[in-house]
DNA sequence: TTGTATAATGAATTTTTATTCATTATAATT
DNA sequence: AATTATAATGAATAAAAATTCATTATACAA
């Protein structure tokens, strides 16, 4: 009996991610998808029951896996500063070496496929970042008449608009003006 | 002689917009729009020669309209710290009120349907904000230490995610939240 | 008023896209 | 090596969406 290549799934993910990225969710189908991947539409319903299946697959799989990568390596052993640092690094390479999820998962959260449980699921995926900002409070290094969600946004929005800008390359990061970054960030938001 | 229904253009536009928020460009089909908009599908074909230059149209009307409401009221005439917190704020204003353009610029620069040229364009609409930067650090008011991009995208970043999060629900904004982020965001870029 | 050019309509048509399915190929099992 | 269950194929079909068009309604001009 022949197995189902669990290697294909990833391949169609893989293939749907570069589409969307140039042409969005609204520019993917599904004989371009099977064309890409470099197999026949009738292998994606042998894997997905449907496109709105495939999406939603994906979406799942990608919001697990890049959650996972921001909090990597951190932990409230070590001081506060360096998991800090830590979390702003990971933070920033994630959306830039997986840009084409952070475009999937922007466009399939306003999307017809995105389910209210998926919604709910994203907020709750904040809930390390906010630890670590209170965790940063408690020892008196993070300032405390700020909020923890503005100072999470402050941090997030200024990574997700340099790591965008340096992928469509618009604005070149390099070695030091990363560090100039992070310093930028954390002397926003440091007593 | 009967004659075309301008406000009709606006009454279409405004339709898709509410439809693109909600669903994406992905979920946008004419019928629906028609029906949004209170009129027939062919009517929509007397003012737009196809889906695509309907979207264009409306992507050329809302990246001029919102580049222009950012520098509203900033002139050089007045101190430099006047126009800064006037342009801060025109931009939190205008992401707040006018949430589904902006929805709709970003699905679109990565739709199908973009053209060169409008990407072009979108980027050069950058270079006031510039100006206006490096008039700040003329006058000594803003840190030389780090490039007009960076200060500019530590900004943008912060404003557009306070706005996305007060529109949808997860961060309330008021006066005084307000008042808080941008001193949050001027003592990161102040000398 | 009346005529007329064009707006508006929505069902019919065309085009595009998703999905199915009869057929072939292949990996595991005997 | 033969059997077999299922993967893979891609043309055929179904479904969805874009666009057209014959018909009707309406604003403007004479």
């Amino acid at each position: 009996m022949r197995m189902k290549d669990l290697n294909k799934i990833d391949l169609i993910f893989g293939a749907g991610l570069k589409l969307i990225t140039r042409e969005g969710i609204a520019g993917l189908t599904m004989s371009k998808l099977a064309k890409s991947a470099g197999i026949a539409t009738g292998t994606l319903y042998i894997y997905f029951r449907s496109k709105e299946d495939m999406l939603n697959s994906l979406y799942q799989k990608l919001n697990i896996e890049s959650n996972e990568r921001f909090m990597r390596g951190y932990s409230t052993e070590e001081p506060w500063y360096n998991g800090f640092r830590k979390v702003w690094f990971n933070y920033l390479k994630h959306r830039i070496e997986h840009f084409e999820e952070s475009v999937f998962l922007e466009q399939y959260y306003r999307s017809p496929f995105i389910t209210v449980a998926q919604k709910k699921m994203a907020e709750s995926m904040k809930a390390p970042v906010h630890q670590m900002i209170r965790r940063g409070k408690n020892e008196g290094l993070v300032r405390e008449d700020v909020d923890d969600e503005m100072l999470f946004l402050s941090m997030l929005g200024f990574i997700r608009e340099l790591a965008d800008e340096h992928v469509t390359g618009v604005y070149d990061l390099n070695e030091e003006r990363i560090e100039k970054a992070f310093s930028l960030s954390w002397g926003s938001i440091k007593v």
